[in-house]
DNA sequence: GAGTGGTCTAGACCACCTT
DNA sequence: AGGTGGTCTAGACCACTCA
């Protein structure tokens, strides 16, 4: 049974352009028409061979192409998938993840995978402006949108400055939280940003395979005093997320 | 003869770890280890074959592997090359790409591919605002670091804001040149960025496969007027950038 | 012209997800 | 249990780079 896209054998080979991206092509073109919808499933890779004539090796190939533009992804050893439309993060206008996807109407949901107490490295001790060794919270969670795992994110907190911070529901925004029950305030945001490959861990629990390419933020959050509330490791799926900055240049 | 890497029969497969994540690891420890250098170009892939006795295609997807983290990149059909450091890119600080990189001890170089009039599209003229069909210039350029292409960018500016643009070296700091030669000063920046892929025209720039990952930047500069003085498209390999962004939150 | 990566084929077996 | 993607082999020919 030929599948629902109508696929035709790639002309590719005859002119300079390889079959691959005469696929590629088709995929995005059936996704920009909208005959594939965002989530929607794609053929399996061996239905694909069959509607196209192509070895498999050809197929993927197509796929990876069209993964790493970030129209498509895959979820582990269950096929690929239209990536939704990509979430824009203002680094600037910080309020937190939850409040951030609702505006842009989607719907957010975080998980906590794990809240421990870790002694600080002597890295991680600097920017705490602490001795190495002191206890530090590490708190990773797993966000998601609309149902689709996005990032994984491993935060370090300081016990001194929100002791007890285990007791509350970390499944909804830290930063309220520090905010309202710690009266930590945050006012001058560090954030750094580059595109990478999700390792291994990272990778499985974004139910993704390793490699993938993503994208890493870290974010340092300060006080009036200077002192730092948060230091965050993001890792974005890298279809997941765009960046946006609006700022005047200081002088 | 062998490679002087050393490398070993890759020993994945009894264990669960895939072969090709084992050469990977061996690969990137000769980097880390400092055997290979930045810049350093790596064994063959059928010297690597022989090394390693493994399949081409699980070699390539070791490179594949390396390339999605940044840490080789290649030059088509001429070889795969250890990836020097990235540069840091700030647009709270944006004075200009020479300045930047010179800024962290590196040699910037910039070649104008073009600079043509060009009627504006309707959604240009609207950044613009300026009627639809309205001449605008489009300068192409290339800029790279040690000799290294790592960025295509297309500029776009009023030929209303700077009559005879085209008679200016554009081959250094069109910033600088707005500044100077047509006093116009950018006192805000939007920017935009997110990854993707390069496109066939881009990455032949680029000396690069097309479908390499790159980092989109889209950038709109205001002065105080309000008016856009540049509009501008860059398209970065992956590898050579990272962006910092240190603020105070807007309240 | 020799060597490089780029593309492509046609198989195979596996771990894992899904039903 | 059947189907999916993940991994791997062993070839082949091509376009292009580089010396």
């Amino acid at each position: 049974m030929p599948s629902e896209l109508a696929l035709l054998r790639a002309p590719g080979g005859e002119d300079g352009r390889p079959q691959y991206l005469a696929l590629r092509d088709q995929i995005a073109n059936a996704i920009a028409m909208g005959k594939l919808a965002a989530g929607a499933r794609l053929p399996s890779e061996r239905q694909l061979q069959t509607d196209t004539g192509a070895a498999r090796g050809t197929i993927r190939e197509a796929l990876f192409q069209l993964e790493a533009e970030g129209l498509i992804y895959r979820r582990d050893r269950s096929g690929w998938y239209v990536s939704p439309p990509a979430i824009t993060y203002d680094p600037t206008r910080w309020t937190g993840f939850m409040a951030y996807v609702i505006e842009q109407q989607r719907v957010p949901s975080t998980e906590v995978l794990s809240i421990d107490s870790v002694a600080a490295s002597s890295g991680v001790a600097d920017i705490f402006r602490v001795a190495p060794g002191t206890p530090l919270y590490h708190v990773t969670r797993r966000r998601s949108i609309d149902d689709r795992a996005v990032l994984i994110e491993r935060i370090v907190v300081d016990p001194a400055l929100a002791p007890g911070l285990e007791r509350h529901d970390l499944g909804t925004s830290l930063t309220r939280i520090l905010g309202t029950a710690y009266a930590l305030k945050v006012v001058r945001n560090r954030v750094d940003m580059r595109p990478c490959a999700l390792t291994t861990s990272i990778a499985e629990m974004l139910n993704a395979k390793p490699g993938t390419p993503g994208l890493l933020v870290v974010r340092t959050s300060f006080d009036a005093e200077g002192r730092v509330i948060e230091y965050d490791h993001e890792y974005w799926r890298h279809d997941a997320i765009r960046v946006h900055v609006d700022l005047d240049i200081r002088s």
